[in-house]
RNA sequence: GGCGCGGUAGCCAAGUGGUAAGGCCGAGCUCUGCAAAAGCUCUAUCGGCGGUUCGAUUCCGCCCCGCGCCUCCA
């Protein structure tokens, strides 16, 4: 199988295959920045490049993979945050990486290899921005600034097509760039940030005075770091394309003088009634209210699936309700093999890998699993469903959530119902029924006994 | 204004130049006092108008509608 994915640099598809002579493919995907809970549109590009990083293990081998991702932890966003709450910058940015990790593990994401932070890496970064100083590509302000001079790279704008585009007098990159009296042209971005009264304590020394790194810097410093000048895949959702991977470009190649990635992937929003996720509008949600609500973060999981990953995905919690069923089908149909090896059977499953295959059609590799599973269970190969399950990244025994402790008024009347029904009063049991429905819990019969479990919002 | 993406059943969503996967919901059925669980069955002609073609949902043109980026947003 080879991989095949969409290139957003020459926008077609190309094979995934590592350049170097070590064979080892050098994956890098920009991370979150640590101030605030991810939202689940942050983790719908997550979970996609999850599925990358298992498609990519499965088809060069486990220690073939180097994958590398990010954490911004220092930014405007972070520095603010740090100083409305009056705590030190790593205080905070600790807590929400440890909060990142947590749901990272709940929606069962592989941990990348290295996970580099920005603060982690400021001599990195100043040099590189030494040599971009040195070579003419940048320059300092009056205020002490240091900024990439975009028209020196003859380059840009190859990733986002940015010199189609007409800056016209009133665009919001005019309007709105708070440095905009500092620089030279519009275009130009930061790649040091002179200190400011506002960012407190959070100052690095540098050639060029004290202040902090420009936030794309550091995926390039980190980048080079980790994986080398060139690497072969880099990836983010969409609104990174620009400006944030095509700066990138334009740093790392003028400062290496070499290619920075073979190839670039972004994937597409997810969407809560027809709009993009965001504070302004309200409708964004956390993987801690949807558990709240009762749902299992593999459905999440499941959920952010769904769509093609270069398509925008509409959520809404019917498609939790959608996962959560799905899931089960899975669950149940897992639970009914056998385990007995099947060597001549393991090829059942190729669609799926096919699809996946085929620039990351999860969808459709979906559509080919469900048609299988109807099949039924029947010589079916327990391991090569198990590496399907791997594949999607799906961890079926985790669909259970803890079982939630019934209220005593709840568990009363679920007494009285079984007390009416063993006494064979079905028209008293079913009116309890219908009380407990009305309390929003559910009872289950069994033969020597129930349970109960909450109704789903 | 520039760049890009999309409009497929009640909802979500694949896909192909030759009469449209899959998931959810709903309905019916099997099982079961009821409910649940499990299983089976059923439900679309693909935004609109033209064009190319033996034939288009799939290619081309125009139109309508929606979304994203152009603001340190995944």
């Amino acid at each position: 199988m080879s991989i095949r994915l969409y290139d957003s640099l020459t926008r077609s598809l190309c094979e995934l295959r590592p350049a170097q002579p070590d064979g080892i493919f050098r994956f890098y995907n920009c991370g979150p920045t640590v101030y605030a809970p991810a939202h689940i549109g942050n983790f719908r590009t997550f979970v996609v490049n999850d599925i990358i990083r298992r498609l990519l293990e499965l088809e060069f081998g486990a220690n073939k993979v180097k994958h590398v991702r990010n954490l911004t932890d220092v930014d405007d966003k972070t520095i603010k945050r740090a100083r409305d709450e009056q705590r030190p910058l790593a205080d905070v940015t600790q807590q929400w990486t440890a909060k990142f990790h947590a749901d990272c593990a709940s929606l069962n994401c592989l941990p990348p290899h290295v996970e580099p932070t920005a603060t982690g890496h400021i001599p990195e970064q100043v040099d590189m921005i030494a040599v971009l100083m040195k070579k003419g590509y940048a320059y300092r302000a009056a205020d002490g600034s240091v900024y990439f001079k975009v028209n020196s790279f003859e380059a840009y704008g190859a990733l986002s097509r940015v010199k189609e585009r007409e800056l016209q007098t009133g665009s919001a990159l005019k309007a709105t760039a708070a440095d905009a009296d500092e620089k030279e042209d519009v275009s130009d971005f930061a790649l040091w940030k002179a200190h400011k009264p506002e960012d407190g304590a959070n100052a690095w020394d540098s050639p060029w005075g004290r202040g902090r790194p420009g936030w794309h810097i550091e995926c390039s410093a980190m980048s080079k770091k980790h994986l080398g000048e060139t690497i072969d895949l880099h990836t983010g959702g969409v609104d990174l394309l620009f400006p944030h991977h095509e700066n990138e470009i334009a740093q790392s190649q003028c400062c290496n003088g070499t290619p920075f990635a073979h190839h670039w992937y972004h994937s597409e929003h997810l969407l809560v009634d027809g709009k993009k996720m965001s504070k302004s509008l309200g409708n964004l949600y956390t993987l801690d209210e949807l558990v709240a609500k009762g749902f299992s973060p593999m459905a999440l999981r499941y959920a952010l699936l769904t769509g093609h990953p270069r398509k925008q995905l509409s959520f809404s919690l019917d498609s939790l309700h959608a996962a959560e069923s799905a899931l089960k089908t899975l669950r149940t149909y897992r639970a009914a093999l056998d385990g007995r090896s099947r060597a001549e059977a393991t090829t059942i499953f190729a669609p799926i890998f096919t699809a996946l295959a085929d620039d990351l059609n999860i969808p459709g590799a979906f559509g080919a699993l469900f048609t299988i599973v109807h099949r039924g269970p029947a010589g079916v190969d327990l391991a090569a469903f198990d590496r399907v399950l791997f594949a999607l990244g799906f961890q079926l025994d985790a669909l259970d959530l803890p079982p939630v402790e019934a209220p005593t008024a709840i568990v009363a009347l679920a007494a009285k119902r079984w007390a009416a029904k063993q006494a064979k009063d079905f028209a008293g049991a079913d009116a309890l029924r219908q009380e407990l429905t009305a309390a929003g819990w559910n009872m289950k019969d069994a033969k020597d006994g129930y349970s109960l479990e909450p109704l789903k919002q």
